[in-house]
RNA sequence: GCCAAUAUAGCUCAGUCGGUAGAGCAGCGGUUUCGUAAACCGCAGGUCAAGGGUUCGAGUCCCUUUAUUGGCUCCA
């Protein structure tokens, strides 16, 4: 038979495999092949025969699938070890994930910081061995046999919900035995730079109503020098966090007998939020957008209206009993919809009157789970710039279009546009109780946002599941330092709560008829916004986001006069300027100028005083030069203006 | 909510076997008036997260609570 490899078709024995092909061909390096993927697109291992002629593709560490084969293989080398190590551990699942890999098992005591040590060594150890893992098939009973005489009834379960006559593969290395649709890396001894980085509990199957199970992270690499290298990134974007640089700088704190998730923004962070807040207000009044001010709490009545009351519940603050059906029960907002409704409700509406764009920068509260939240990232306390259009069915395209708009000019000019992904968020049909409307309403809105995302040509994944509970969103998504994503902006299409709120308008027909809402930010979550800009800028925020875009050093107290009339000029520019007047030495005052990440220092001594110049230093420490005071005010000001992302 | 780790001065951290709380930086007062990564001297600063327990004696051991951090689940 004939195999075609790197484009050159090579005649081999019948059965041969990829492996011992490439042995031939590149006797060198042949050991970095991992795996090979046949022309079906399926993987296999490289040493396992191949039945028929075909194009197969050896895979390294370098691709994508080489590299999760890899991981995979590390995730059995270490279950492997915990086996030996813990026996009495069951074996749940061990996916290779993004950088990395985990296992989950079910032991009744956690891992230390030791057990991690001790596991680590062990599989150095049988890394060493030169471990081949060894495939074989078994028919369903069988291998629900074996694994039950094995003592793993988490295999078991997994194997009874696949199909009656899918055959499973197993890997066997040494006396581990375990259930695995595979490939694996040919030998175990490829395994030898990792590193096991955390140990978590983890719900079995993902969900909460099922045991939890201890989950050991890891990752692992090729060389030495790979696995050092990505350690170094993790530890780089663990400097950039803004939960450690958020407080070091002082834009926010949290205290103990306020409560979780409820940060208190120091005078940086309110100064970053507020600059957000008037940019993004402008820039929505510009276009087209009227500001509504609607109450924070409201009584459980309009929550029935919404269905919030029946989807919602547990996310709200409630005050009252809500048992109580006689009591005034009142709960804070979690949402602004049906707040912002009732300006529009406020009297009859034409088709004239659409679109109708109503925003407002509005606070929220919900009740998030204690162990969910995340410095500034998730809270229970937070502020978006809210938003919703009512327009008739031929409006939405272009609404919507707007939205996007908006919300990509707004990316642009923070400078995060490169770093987000868009996500379609679809309903579950198989959890109806989450969600408001039947199955044809759902298909109907999904339908069309699809059709306008597919229009505009937008690069999306979807994913089940993630809608709001009255329709499908696009939802703008973000990671942070760790590697977990987020929503920073949201835009939504909602065919439904305009009939529940008796929402209409008269169209040009005379027939009294609902419009569609979008629901949307523009820049979403003030607070998580503002983390996200810290990790992104690693706290050396853009001049004009800067709570401190200019600080006066001076060389002698000669000079403070002059620093004090510098700090006013720059103040009259509408600049955020300060003088360090400090008796300490200006190479010290330079380096905390630096530590703060102040992007201007103005640095003046007896002779700048007398000529009234300034020499200006920019926050890498380049020196920009001297020049006359007017001049760094200006070059200043237009840093600001701009917008620049410097 | 669940699984873990952590909590000592404003910050970063020591504190051994259970025996009266320690440093550096920051702050304040002096001296110094200096040209680009930390001048010198002094002073002050603490209910060791909160509450309970064991003990002659608890920062240290045990329990409860709160908060912070990383996961899971949930979600913006």
């Amino acid at each position: 038979m004939k195999l075609e490899m790197f484009g050159e078709a090579h005649e081999v024995p019948e059965n041969s495999s990829a492996g011992e092909l490439l042995k031939a061909l590149q006797p060198e390096d042949f050991k970095k092949y991992l795996a090979v993927r046949l022309e079906d697109g399926k993987l296999r291992d490289l040493f396992a025969p191949i039945e028929k002629s075909q194009k197969v593709e050896p895979l390294t560490f370098e691709d994508e699938a080489g590299r999760k084969v890899f991981f995979h293989s590390a995730s059995h080398l270490m279950a492997m070890a915990v086996k030996k190590l813990f026996p009495a551990a069951k074996l749940a699942i061990g996916p290779a994930i993004e950088n990395g890999f985990y296992y989950d098992f079910d032991v009744e005591e956690a891992f230390t910081a030791e057990d991690l040590a001790k596991i680590e060594k062990e599989m150095q150890h049988l890394s060493k061995k030169s471990i081949r893992p060894v495939r074989f098939t078994l028919p369903r009973k069988e291998a629900i046999q074996q694994m039950e005489q094995a003592g793993e009834p988490y295999k078991v379960e997994l194997i009874q919900d696949l199909p009656e006559d899918e055959e499973l593969s197993f890997y066997q290395m040494e006396d581990f035995l375990d259930l695995c649709v595979g490939p694996h890396v040919p030998n175990m001894s490829y395994i030898k730079a990792f590193k096991l980085t955390q140990q978590a509990g983890a719900y079995w199957r993902g969900s909460e109503k099922n045991k939890m199970l201890r989950r050991i992270y890891g990752t692992a690499f090729p060389t030495k020098e790979q696995l050092n290298e990505h350690l170094e990134r993790l530890e780089d974007m663990k400097r950039r966090d803004h939960n450690k640089i958020g407080r070091e700088l002082e834009y926010f704190t949290t205290v103990d007998y306020i409560g979780q998730g409820l940060p208190i923004l120091l005078p940086k962070g309110t100064t970053v939020v507020k600059l957000l807040q008037r940019w993004v207000e402008d820039e929505e009044e510009r276009r087209g957008y009227l500001q509504t001010k609607t109450p924070l709490m409201a009584k459980r009545d309009l929550y029935k209206i919404s269905g919030h009351w029946d989807h919602y519940r547990d996310g709200m603050f409630i005050m009252g009993d809500p048992e109580d059906e006689e009591a005034e029960v009142f709960a804070l907002r979690p949402m602004t919809c049906p707040f912002q409704f009732q300006a529009y409700l406020n009297r009859t509406r034409s088709y004239r009157d659409l679109p109708m764009r109503l925003s407002e920068t509005s606070t929220l509260f919900r009740n998030e789970s204690s162990g969910e939240m995340h410095g500034l990232i998730r809270v229970r306390q937070f502020t978006i710039s809210e938003g919703h259009l009512a327009c008739t069915p031929e409006q939405v395209e272009e609404e919507f279009r707007g939205c996007l708009d908006l919300a990509q000019y707004i990316l642009k000019t923070l400078g995060m546009d490169k770093d987000v992904t868009y996500r379609f968020s679809k309903w579950d049909e198989n959890d109806r109780e989450k969600y408001i409307g039947d199955p044809k309403d759902w298909e109907n809105s999904q339908n069309e946002m699809r059709k306008i995302l597919d229009d505009i040509g937008l690069r999306y994944v979807e994913a089940d599941g993630e809608a709001a509970f009255y329709g499908p969103k696009l939802d703008i998504q973000m990671k942070n330092v760790h590697g977990k994503e987020d929503t920073l902006i949201t835009i939504q299409i909602d065919f439904q709560l305009a009939e529940r709120f008796g929402m209409e308008y008269t169209d040009r027909d005379g027939q009294k008829k609902h419009p569609v809402v979008l629901h949307r930010t523009s820049l979403g979550c003030y607070e998580r916004t503002l983390a996200l800009l810290l990790e992104k800028y690693a706290g050396a925020m853009p001049t004009w986001l800067s709570p401190i875009q200019a600080r006066i050093l001076t060389i002698t107290e000669r000079s403070d006069a002059f620093a004090k009339e510098v700090e006013g000029a720059l103040r009259q520019a509408g600049l955020r300027a300060e003088c360090d007047l400090r008796n300490e030495k200006i190479g010290f005052k330079v380096r905390e100028a630096q530590m703060e990440k102040i992007p201007y220092m103005l640095v003046m001594g007896d002779r700048e005083a007398q000529e009234r110049t300034v020499t200006v230093r920019n926050r890498k420490g380049d020196n920009v030069g001297t020049m006359p005071f007017e001049e760094a005010v200006a070059m200043i000001k237009k840093a600001n203006d701009d917008k620049a992302l410097d």
